[in-house]
DNA sequence: AAACGATAATTGGTCAGACCACTTCCTTCG
DNA sequence: CGAAGGAAGTGGTCTGACCAATTATCGTTT
């Protein structure tokens, strides 16, 4: 019988190499520093092309797993950041609840950001972020009134408020998180009366901005993120003072 | 026209073509959901072979950037957490002078960031969590008194501690991080005493985390990374304790 | 004219064999 | 004995071909 090889249902070779070569590592079969076989002889082991060796071992190294080094040979690498992730993220299949839960982790990223994001901002922003921010607001305002979600405005909210912080790392990550939120924001602001209560309390954020309120600025924040939550009750929100 | 395709020092050829297609992503030239060429005329319009095409397109769909589609083609995908963090580290890698400017930035993202990460894994690590963070410590006294810096185990424990959260959003946001951060902890460290204090205060985050101490956890990190920062300002003032 | 279905064209996935560039190691020469 | 040189091994790239899934095309049928 042939070496395993399963090449169910959309799996593309290569993964399946891939797949195969994570069991390896994770039994213990290939440690660290290892010297792996010659692509020409993996080849002919696997019974595949070189082309898929290569690609495979393309995605080893990309996940950190394995360093190939050009004339010496693909050793195995089971030492470095991303190695220890990949190992663990492949080990857990994922489900269908999968989009959920990132969609959960990434709230709880806001959690712990935004509001203190919110205070740098209180302390920070100049008269031309508010002024940024106010007229954002009105725009939101203008769009509920018509009917829509505001769903844009809301996302430029969040990412001018980063800006008001002059931080070019932060307003990176922020917008990064909040980009991703975009797609399912829509579906939130779509429930009667969210769109009014988002833009409400974004006023009272603005407001404490304005203030120069940074203790205001984080707890109205909070407010505002547990009340466009989706509906995801958590044992223990990490109390922030 | 054909781009440059500078194959500079020991740069592999699908990588700078991946280094290309992260600079046509970035400056808005492709945007989400765009359909690009295919792997053929790619592969003549770069001057190089399919296979080149093909190991760049890998690396981009590992990295979140694009998907393939078997018989349809390959589509731009910028929605993703992947893509977008990816995008971030790879653009905060340019620029000599930025970085400096940056780096001040990227220690309050931190400031913001690791506290409540650290207070979160104190409140769900697992044994198994505990264990492998301890181990990362031993691991980095060991290459403290060989001399070395630690820097790898530096990194690794930050990111050790953001697993222990098992948010995976929050584990991306700080691997892209400390990514960046990594190259310039290593002169940091360098500075006599700093590379024990920085194990020191591990040491005691990681006490707060067994004990599931989530306030100690937080304010042992804010000690922590006060410590670390590169207050160039003040050479050596800050006591040991 | 619209709906359907077979067919061709397109595209990603895999395969085969070749050559190039870099390393390593061993032989050979001084 | 050491150093120069070359041979073998390895990853990197190229070429051209075929397979498999998808999409577009066009004919027939209703």
């Amino acid at each position: 019988m042939q070496a395993g090889l399963r090449n169910f249902q959309g799996q593309r070779l290569h993964e399946s190499i891939v797949e195969q070569f994570h069991a390896l590592i994770q039994d213990g079969s290939l440690e660290h520093g290892v010297k792996l076989p010659s692509e020409r002889v993996l080849a002919e082991q696997l019974k595949v092309s070189r082309s898929s060796v290569r690609e495979a071992i393309r995605t080893l190294e990309l996940q950190g797993l394995v360093v190939s080094k050009h004339g010496s040979g693909t050793f195995v690498n089971t030492q470095s950041l991303d190695a220890v992730t990949t190992l663990m993220t492949s080990s857990l299949g994922v489900g269908l609840d999968a989009l959920e839960a990132q969609l959960h982790d990434i709230f709880e990223v806001r959690h712990l950001l935004e509001p203190q994001l919110a205070a740098l901002a209180a302390q920070r922003a100049t008269p031309e972020d508010v002024e940024r921010l106010s007229s954002i607001l009105v725009e939101q305002q203008r769009q509920i009134m018509e009917g829509e979600t505001g769903v844009d405005a809301d996302t430029e909210f969040h990412f001018a408020l980063a800006t008001a912080t002059h931080n070019t790392a932060l307003v990176k990550v922020v917008s990064a998180v909040e980009d991703v939120l975009r797609q399912s924001r829509d579906q939130t602001l779509q429930q009667p009366g969210r769109s009014q209560r988002s833009l409400d309390s974004h006023r009272d954020i603005l407001d404490m901005v304005r203030a120069g309120d940074h203790m205001g600025a984080r707890s109205a924040m909070e407010h505002h993120l547990t009340a466009v939550e989706p509906s995801a009750v958590y044992p223990d929100a990490v109390t922030s003072n």
